[in-house]
DNA sequence: TATGAATGAGGTTTCATTCAT
DNA sequence: AATGAATGAAACCTCATTCAT
């Protein structure tokens, strides 16, 4: 038997398949409900009717609401991973690499930005342990755009920043478009905002080396 | 009697100053609960017994619980002014205005962290028109920001940013601090991280004259 | 302050005054409700409208519903203990004593059948703990009992015969018309059933001089 | 088909050899988890995986929850009898043939302590009329130790006591066993506890004739 | 003005029972 | 005949709010 983890979500229906499908179904109607009324003010049987099953079904795959909540947050942050990593597939430039990291992580946040503020609300109502498993999730989705930064230093187009800060300044970049969603989207589409702070933090970043590459890239059209 | 707009909190007692001293005290109170609980976990009871009243007082000085939420988030957003303002005090350079308002900015939202995540959790279980009265508070807290680097950019020690996203990276930057708070602490002191986070502002934003006023005021030893 | 033992129960009222006649009031409707239709299938609704309060008036006093069970046992416990000293008061004759004692436990667990069965039928439904303080509380209610048969072997009116047994028999026999009452009710009242109870026992237990005793008690009335 | 009473328990299985053998498991699996939990706390799912079916299963050969409390407390009933008479087997004595029903009873009471308590607890959660059912086997077994009674008192060796109350008595001191077994179990074995209890019993009842009968008896060894 | 006891609507959760496979 | 996933009624309990003192 796998080795289950304390923040682990039991569910009294033995069918893994099963499991999976109806959990995906349950999580999607959780995502939608806890993003619209917020984790407390949503009842589970807004969850049951938004998901068309019954609340005794919730509880068949769920123990509680916070079960709901975990599955929730993990789901919406590992879609976070699984664009980063379809948006670098086939790319080989370094700096092309981070400049469509950064997009799709702007992308995603912005495609739903009442599921990302969800993550950023909510992610205290969990209990402590599973703070810890979506934190160390950022982390992790934190490291493929680390990666591209570092990339760009090694092949001399970055200057040697500070890989961490630079990289948490440009995940909060991101979850800004979200977080301050109202105040941005009155003046420009998610493109326009990355391109003005991708611009911002390609001068914090570039060398010399690295703004004749990003002149290239700009001429082939790779990068606006 | 002034206009009351539709935002106001009404009490049921006549004496200002017994209500600004009520308010003040129960408010107290309320950003201590709320930031230590949440919004909807926290009980009146938990802020009546926090702010050594009964249950009773506090109905006389508030409507229901979303004014107690209501204003504890405009307290906090009030002080962040108040402490930009102080910090500006008596200074006159441009450069080290700026340095001033960012590092009192960073430097309020780290005394008390869990206040500044309340603003961000909790700000939307607010009904829509007080909202946006927060929005404006927010707004009005980014124009003393955004005329510090209205300064620099006139006196030519900035290039010509869009100020506005500037001024937005730069509240960001420091929220993040807040946000991040398990992330960052374990790295850094927030002076530091202020600093850090100033150089690749200033990277960004300085002009050639600007660069060597840094030099200057850092010999001088007004910037560190 | 007051040694509180685990088994206590917390009031969120403050007023002991109240505290005290509000659970006086609450356990009696338990003690009804739980009686005419057992601890588990009895609803707080209908204790509380049993009660003439609401649901939530209920929870100010008691914690859960478990509370209001023990509290119910509690009280019953103790007005068997009431019912045997007041029975007492004022007699001096060993044998005349035992007698009342008996007839006034068989009398109180007659009065109300159906809570004495309550006690037999629920106490198992209370924790641990609580279960032992009813059990402690059953031996002190048997001791008044025990002393009045001591009395008796002291003064050579009984033999010497096992007095934890014979009390124990006697506890049993009580109970059983409470628990058998739909089998007995039907051939006698219950001062028969006492009365020909005592006769086993009087002929068990009595020496020579212990019947020439009850002769007398007979003769002067005093003993039926 | 014979006439089927109104406590009658109906299967949706035809084959009577199979709704007999799956009724066996499924009522021996209700009594253990019956006696364990208490009936109400217990549920149809404990009851099912214990007897190793699914929850489906028990619906086919059960209506309903009471359904499984009746059978099980039917069929411990039966088990009385069912000792008793085997106890009875090839004595011919009268005293010795009321000594093995007392002790077959007390004994088969003490084996299972919890199940005999069961019976006290959740007889009042079957329908009247099935309460009725059980009433009536009690008196059928207690009519088991009645008629040894009887042939004690025809055969000169008991007075001329109560038949009806005394048996209940003795019915009574055997329950204790098992209601009281918390206080008993401490101080004696149930052999010990049988033996003192009968000596009661016996000072009670016995004539002269019946005292000298019980010194042979216990001479020759046959009585303890 | 200050209090805190009383209220009851509404939320989460359980579990007996059904029924399609 | 056997299964167990699905259902939803109903229970316990909390807590924002009121109001008599």
């Amino acid at each position: 038997m796998a080795p289950s983890k304390v923040s682990d979500v039991k569910s009294k229906i033995d069918d893994p398949m099963l499991v999976e499908r109806r959990r995906k179904q349950i999580t999607a109607a959780s995502i939608k409900v806890f993003s619209e009324r917020g984790y407390h003010p949503a009842t589970i049987k807004d969850i049951a009717e938004t998901a068309e099953v019954s609340i005794g079904t919730i509880y068949q795959y769920f123990n509680d609401k916070e079960d709901l909540l975990y599955l929730a947050i993990v789901d919406i942050m590992d879609s976070y991973d699984a664009h980063i990593i379809a948006a670098l597939e086939g790319l080989e430039d370094p700096l092309e690499r981070f400049y469509a990291a950064v997009r799709a992580f702007c992308r995603v946040n912005n495609a739903s930005v009442e599921v990302t503020v969800l993550t950023y609300r909510e992610t205290k109502s969990l209990r402590k342990e599973r703070r810890n498993v979506i934190k160390e999730k950022e982390l992790t989705t934190n490291r493929y755009i680390a990666q591209c930064v570092q990339d760009c230093i090694d092949t001399g187009l970055f200057s040697d920043v500070d890989v961490d800060l630079f990289v948490y300044q440009i995940v909060i970049f991101s979850h800004a478009w979200a977080l301050k969603a109202w105040h941005f989207a009155k003046k420009m589409t998610v493109d326009e905002y990355v391109n003005r702070g991708l611009n911002l933090f390609f001068m914090a970043a570039l060398t010399g080396r690295g703004e004749r590459r990003i002149g290239e890239l700009r001429r082939e059209g790779r990068i606006p």
